[in-house]
DNA sequence: GTTAGCAATCTAAGGTTGAGACTGCTAAAA
DNA sequence: TTTTAGCAGTCTCAACCTTAGATTGCTAAC
């Protein structure tokens, strides 16, 4: 364990670094925190966390700057962390500004998270882990050509175009999906197979168009996210050359930023903090990663975060993201929690 | 006009300019093209050329490289453009691999005109002039709150939570619906608006929704555009400092790139070109734009382009967005077509 | 355990130099 | 008149050097 002074010392470090991008020196730890030490004691202490792998010198004669180990170990010890109230305020009145969509929630919360936090900010849509058949309409365009509309649970709408075998009228078509309304209401995509019932040929032909449309529903891995801050991130100095960047640019455009940057835990509500090497995918081992689930376990999970140098302001990123979190939660709840079960008829 | 010797000169400057990144000598300019003169004789063209703008030298002992005018030219004497048929096929054949879906056409577009041009690709989704009303569906979610889906012409869905002022079971809303789709069948808003006729109570709550849908389906200027290349941007040469590209960034962050980029002519169905200062946005006055609308000019418009350094491969660009535009017109057509007006019931 | 003092070390910025790359001019050749 | 060879002049770029400034590590004293 680190003793007291030292651990002050590092703290002092990491927040000079984090504020201002320049190593820090033996003098200016002396000076920022309350230490009534000379700076040859302060460097003592270096001596010892350089050591221990805590903090890093970019040469002889340079200041300090904070490991991975280091940033994990101020994070660690982050207190009080928690937007002051009149940002939480300006947020949430923010959220009941806009029009009651997923969708604009969620572009809003990128925004808001790569204001706050001067960094590259993603957001996804929440995601149940299998979804659920709520209501079929089908419309007919042709003789042989319909639009189907399915409703699957969490207010979420899919469409197909079917084509039909035979010529199948309007009034048919409105019949078979009554019967498969009545079937399959709250069922996922595997009790629907599963279903061991006679169907009509029709309703048989409509349900393996059903189970396609559910299936790409749920395997759509990660719809494309929500994005935002790029230009935070190029004003960085440490990526004024533009080539430390060109790989995440990569991430992003192969679509594989939000896979990548999932921590290990599948399904936690708490915000976690991926620091530099700490991250699996080599590609962003150079950044930190500030990321949250939200939504409710059993009906849908999205999820919030922050992509920036491992140099970042943690405690606000992590203030930030816990309380968009949050709003999600809340938001999210709305959207399902008027949405009981087997109500509608 | 240039004389026939002096425009081969310009041609070839900007032809290896483009290729190298690197100011063109007179040297490179004799051995480069079949001209059987000498250096010396290139560098009175080039002085030629300087002087009526359509080079520049970025000092005194430097090759020239294409001014925005030079680029200008180069362009409108381009011949023979067109993809080799092998691309032609291969992109084809992608196209027609991938499931049957405007997102899905959208993002493999941006995929392959990113990869073709080494260049950031734009496209966004075609947009009716005014949307057609087409069918309405409702679904009772509680005793006074329903879900909406309203189908337009053209394949497209929009859904709407609806609050009902007194609680109306399901066989109303159906009833509703069908009466609805019997009035509005085919009518844009405004059309909804001037319909003179008596209707009960509910359904007249539930115009008002309608209206905001159609509203809002016609307001929302630029959906977030398909973006992608953006990783080869930050590898060309002129951008290693990272800087000139931030304002691109901010541009995309702020989701104003694809109105930026549009050129003046609305509705023009061939490739155009802007070239630096040609851009109206001082944004980009540094990128040329490689732009064409697509699709069915009474059905729907989209726009698919290309972002770039003034120094891109204008040749393969045009023909890329020329190709791939002409895809999607075929494409959308079908998905038009296929749908002919007021043939549902 | 802490401190002052100081030499050693390293960077970053500024200056200098020389090689190399082109041009522009001039005068001769075609 | 057009083209060419030759050459001086100009400018950049990279390499090298130098110096100022910052900061450490060590040592010896407190």
């Amino acid at each position: 364990m680190l003793q007291t002074r030292a651990e002050t010392v590092l703290k002092s470090i990491t927040r000079q670094y984090i504020a201002l991008a320049v190593p820090v020196s033996s003098a200016r730890v002396a000076q920022e925190c309350d230490l009534v030490v000379s700076p040859a004691t302060i460097r003592n202490d270096m001596m010892f966390l350089d050591n221990e792998g805590y903090i890093i010198r970019p040469h002889h004669s340079a200041g300090s700057i904070p490991s991975d180990k280091g940033y994990r170990h101020y994070v660690s010890t982050l207190e009080n962390i928690g937007l002051p109230v009149t940002e939480k305020r300006m947020i949430s009145h923010l959220f009941h500004q806009v029009e009651y969509d997923l969708e604009r929630w969620l572009s809003l919360a990128v925004t808001l998270i790569a204001q706050q936090s001067h960094n590259v900010a993603v957001a996804t849509k929440p995601k149940p882990p299998a979804c659920q058949f709520k209501h079929l309409e089908i419309v007919s365009l042709h003789e042989r050509l319909a639009l189907a509309v399915l409703v699957l649970r969490g207010v979420r709408v899919r469409q197909k175009l079917v084509n039909l075998n035979q010529p199948i009228s309007q009034a048919e078509l409105t019949a078979a999906a009554g019967k498969l309304n009545e079937v399959y209401s709250g069922l996922s995509r595997f009790k629907i197979q599963d279903t061991d019932i006679n169907l009509p040929d029709t309703e048989t032909q409509i349900t393996k168009d059903l189970l396609t449309m559910m299936q790409a529903e749920d395997e759509q891995a990660y719809e494309e996210p929500f994005l935002d801050g790029f230009h935070f991130l190029l004003n960085q100095p440490e990526f004024n050359t533009g080539h430390g960047i060109s790989n995440l640019m990569g991430l992003v455009d192969q679509r594989k930023l939000v896979e990548v940057m999932l921590p290990a835990e599948p399904y936690s509500l708490e915000v976690q903090v991926s620091i530099g090497k700490e991250n699996k995918a080599e590609a962003i081992q150079d950044y930190s990663v500030v990321v949250s689930h939200y939504g409710l376990p059993d009906e849908a999970i999205g999820t919030v975060g922050i992509v920036g140098p491992t140099r970042m302001n943690y405690a606000r990123a992590i203030s930030t993201i816990g309380y968009i979190a949050q709003i999600m939660d809340t938001l999210l709840a709305e959207l399902y929690g008027i949405e009981a079960p087997d109500t509608w008829e």
